[in-house]
DNA sequence: CATATTGTGTGGGATATGCAACGGAAAGGG
DNA sequence: CCCTTTCCGTTGCATATCCCACACAATATG
């Protein structure tokens, strides 16, 4: 149960009361949690759509080697839910898992698009908010895939580079995560990264320190 | 314009009366095009949010040395907008061009989103179709991120091949494009592919015949 | 504090992948 | 129907990328 300040930076609640909050919650039998890092938020078991309220989250993918993958980077509005995913091969398992303290909200897919009777104006303005959310989603992954499409190490970083660069509206940002998952999340080996980075750093395309980069122009 | 037949077929437009689609398209200002083969559908220089109502177009990336890049394959339902891709690196433009004959209706976002006075009965019908929508958008990108995260071509190939498979239920598949998009889609070069497939069909892993394919198991 | 775990940086050797190029098949257009 | 364009299938060669392995720093863990 969020605070009445909580709810106002809510991404899945915005511009809803706290009165109609709390009802809505009843309303679609929605479940709010926090989590610890490291815990499992979701499995992929269950029909329930998932909004990370704060904090961060990954959804990592896990092939029959146990050889994990991380597919998505959650954070504040982040959706997940089993219908928003493809649970690729079948022998892959899916996982939610925490990476920050965590609130995250659960709610039946079929809760929210159902049209119920009573409760109308409030159900259309969170299925509104979903609707954003969810367009956020679908952007968010047409980066990831504009990323991944590229056909080299070096192609990749720097798309990837841009696209930060773009977000915080400056030349130089923070990577949201360690090297290594760097390398993992544009599917490559880390090795044959590093190397690439170095090359870009001697021919100043980029500079790094830690996980502080800058890329010229 | 629709026909009353065609309506009932609509993504968008699904369980809404003629009387009211023809209220939404004038009260939303929506747009209804139809297209020919090869002909450019939209350019990601308006707001405009397009829904593909019939027919087949492809989301393209044209980079700076002109090297084109199929990065969503629209059908039936397809949305893109402004809003929901990412235009990754400046140089690069995206597009939107006709495959097949298309119809397309194009609704200017900030009306979808936005909470109107009247109307609102209809409104929040048509919201709650356009979250489908974008439902089943995420879950594509999705599977394109689960396809293009895998490590090697053969790997990438036998991703795609099992989705394919699990969304006609079948062993047996036919590709929606020719294999030089599909080297394309897979983001790798069409010689090096065709090597691989070569490969996959001697160890008796997949059969092929033109477009259609069988997996093994 | 000692100890384990994860992250960073580097290199050598094997190979999968990309590139350029070709010829024929198939398909589309006038 | 011929002609143009796209698609398919294949090869040799160069190299970018992967895999394995190691050393050390940084961080977590008890």
């Amino acid at each position: 149960m969020l605070s009445e300040q909580e709810l106002a930076k809510s991404p899945l609640f915005h511009d809803i009361s706290y009165q109609d909050y709390r009802e809505i919650l009843s309303c679609f039998q929605a479940v709010q949690r926090s989590f610890r890092p490291d815990e499992l938020i979701y499995d992929f078991s269950s029909d329930a759509v998932g909004v990370v309220e704060r904090g961060q989250a990954s959804l990592i993918r896990i092939d029959e080697e146990g050889v994990a993958t991380v597919l998505e980077d959650l954070g504040a509005g982040g959706v997940f839910g089993k219908t928003l995913a493809f649970a690729g091969s079948t022998g892959d398992s899916l996982e939610v898992v925490c990476r920050r303290p965590c609130d995250v909200v659960f709610i039946d897919y079929a809760h929210i698009l159902s049209r119920c009777g009573h409760a109308c104006q409030r159900h259309s303005i969170l299925v509104q908010n979903m609707l954003q959310l969810m367009a956020d989603k679908a952007q968010a992954l047409s980066c990831r895939v504009d990323v991944l499409s590229r056909r080299s190490i070096r192609e990749k970083l720097m798309c990837y580079f841009r696209q930060l660069s773009q977000q915080t509206g400056n030349r130089t940002f923070t990577l949201p995560f360690s090297l290594s998952t760097l390398a993992d999340y544009i599917a490559t080996d880390r090795s044959a990264m590093m190397r690439e980075l170095k090359r870009l750093r001697e021919e100043g395309t980029i500079r790094s320190e830690g996980r502080q980069f800058t890329i010229r122009q």
